[in-house]
DNA sequence: TGGGATAATGTAAACGGTTTCAGTGTTTTC
DNA sequence: GAAAACACTGAAACCGTTTACATTATCCCA
């Protein structure tokens, strides 16, 4: 039985009642799913408006089997980057009539051993980087929940959808940028975790850039970086406090966040950026234009990813084909932070 | 009746079916809303794992009429500032393992004419700034719907708890802060949209200190910039271009975004910051204290707003006493875009 | 040993919608 | 003018849970 004396809202059946008609046809004149004749039609949109009548979310979805929602698992939220992320999102879910459901995640700790948004929740699900283990995608997959994955690719096997950006090529044309222009010869590379493909990739990008230029890489100049701001500080000020440490005249932070950090420890011990050492970044932050000195870095078109892995979901979800990997292009930003001087 | 032969997926029936008992143990179970004997807890914790059964949340919501979901209503999300308040949300709503609903909301433009996000769809509703018109704040605080404002306070009458920054007092310093220390007498005031509380009381403390400080108040150094780098941008270029207009020496801009934008039109028709006119941004983004030159800002604790907005709200939710206004302190932060030269 | 309390479970009625199917009139069509 | 098509509408099943109430078995104690 129910619980609850009533819930005090109004519920088809008082507006049924109130427009003298049965509940299926109200459903039918607010779903347009049938034609209703004028005059019903009319009596109907009074009550409506009369009773403010809104029906309710849950009921629907149960009977429908469709939740009008989407979902979104982050590894974070404290990043500049998910602002145009978000951003592009956000936009084409509002214009499909959905709703969005935001979670962070990350697999290492969870209470549950499931992600909180699944197909009991939310329509399709937009996955970011390393929030999802690969058994937990495969899962979803098998449920035939739609996704996109977005800066990751999909698990060897189930073809998942992605977008992404173009990040090793990119790489290593800074990096040569750094080597050939500025004559940077022992340069820093900051990783992200070691699931991150972005940072997988640009890692790789970099190592091909030494080797082509006859640099030898040296594990010792790989820091960890997080592509956050703090993290990067740490790690940067760390570093330049081992008593016998290598010198350094370059760091490739991962992201501009970090690149701030980097260049506030770099500041800290007396090191002149450009002068002493190049500090590059990678995204192209809306403010790196602004900073001091002027960021170079790497421009990637985050806010496209977030509208086109939206799409591709949404395609999907209608089962309108989807590509199954899209790469968008990163362009190199140059600035001063390398130690160009225009 | 139904539609699908069948939805394929697993249903707290199946469960009960192969373990042997009715629907009501095994939601008992789950729920852990009776006790449950020992050996037919086992058969069903087993049954739920091999069946990796997910309850439906709609379903659910349905029975218990609550959505275990709590709405934010923004204006716009492309803004550095909804990161941190994003964040601090976020966090909250996860630890009390609710769903967080984002929407976007601008009352000006929206087919339907109510808001995405209600009691149909939420147990609560974090509403910022002016995504939301009086009149709707009205009707859904007449049904009963928890809700805190963020940036906002509540309209006259319905006493709906709110949490914002100090504006007006910090606000009055710094502008008395260029005055006093840098001589500044034509100080152009970026304001945001009409309904913007923080916009408002900010320039309640420009005029305050002008007066304070026999400055007299001109309408004609009174500029829309939103709050948004491009917004701020373009008026800063337009007001530069005017054939007759006036000389100033000081910006204060509203937003550490808008200050970007600002200073990018101020550096492209010749004149420096802060040599010949000062810049002041507010809210203090991550990046600020980088930027060339350092800006003079103000310090909101935005990630405390957003935690603390959460608290509150889910204290409502539960019947807990909440405070009615919560003004969170602010700090002036003195950097070099004013013209100090520490 | 009988009877009331207690514990564990089951039955079935909600929750608030959508949708199938059937049933009315009303038009067409031949 | 009867049959067939059409346009609306209503009754009721169903979506997958929760939970009030009923039922049964067990226990405790006078």
């Amino acid at each position: 039985m129910a619980r609850k004396p009533n819930t005090s809202s109004i519920t088809i059946r008082d507006v049924a009642r109130q427009a003298g008609v049965s509940v299926a046809t109200v459903s039918r004149y607010i779903n347009e799913t049938a034609r209703v004749s004028e005059p019903v039609g009319e009596r109907i949109e009074e009550v409506l408006n009369r009773l403010q009548y809104r029906p309710h979310a849950a009921a629907r979805q149960l009977a429908t089997q469709k939740m009008l929602a989407i979902g979104l698992l982050l590894n974070s939220i404290y990043n500049d980057f998910f602002g145009p992320l978000l951003y592009g999102i956000e936009e084409l879910v509002q214009q499909n009539g959905y709703n969005l459901l935001v979670a962070t995640s990350r697999p290492e700790r969870r209470k549950e051993n499931y992600p909180a948004l699944g197909p009991h929740n939310v329509d399709g699900l937009l996955v970011f980087a390393d929030s999802l283990t690969d058994k937990e995608l495969a899962g979803l997959h098998a449920q035939k929940l739609p996704m996109v994955l977005i800066h990751r690719s999909s698990p060897e096997g189930l073809d998942i959808p992605c977008v992404t950006v173009e990040n090793k090529a990119a790489t290593f044309h800074l990096i040569e940028h750094l080597i050939k222009q500025h004559g940077r010869k022992s340069i820093v590379f900051m990783r992200g975790k070691v699931d991150q493909e972005d940072s997988y990739w640009r890692e790789i990008g970099y190592r091909e850039a030494l080797e082509a230029n006859g640099l030898e890489f040296d594990p010792e100049l790989m820091l960890p970086g997080d592509f956050q701001r703090d993290v990067a500080y740490l790690s940067m000020r760390d570093f330049l406090s081992r008593p016998k440490r290598r010198q350094i005249d370059a760091v490739f932070t991962g992201d501009d966040s970090a690149a701030i950090g980097v260049m506030e420890a770099l500041e800290q011990s007396g090191l002149r950026v450009p002068q002493d050492v190049s500090v590059v970044g990678f995204n192209d932050s809306r403010h790196s234009a602004f900073l001091n000195p002027p960021l170079t870095t790497i421009n990637a078109p985050t806010h496209e990813v977030g509208r086109i892995a939206t799409k591709n979901l949404f395609n999907q979800i209608t089962n309108h084909p989807v590509d199954s990997v899209t790469l968008l292009p990163t362009e190199i930003i140059i600035r001063q932070s390398c130690g160009c001087t225009s």
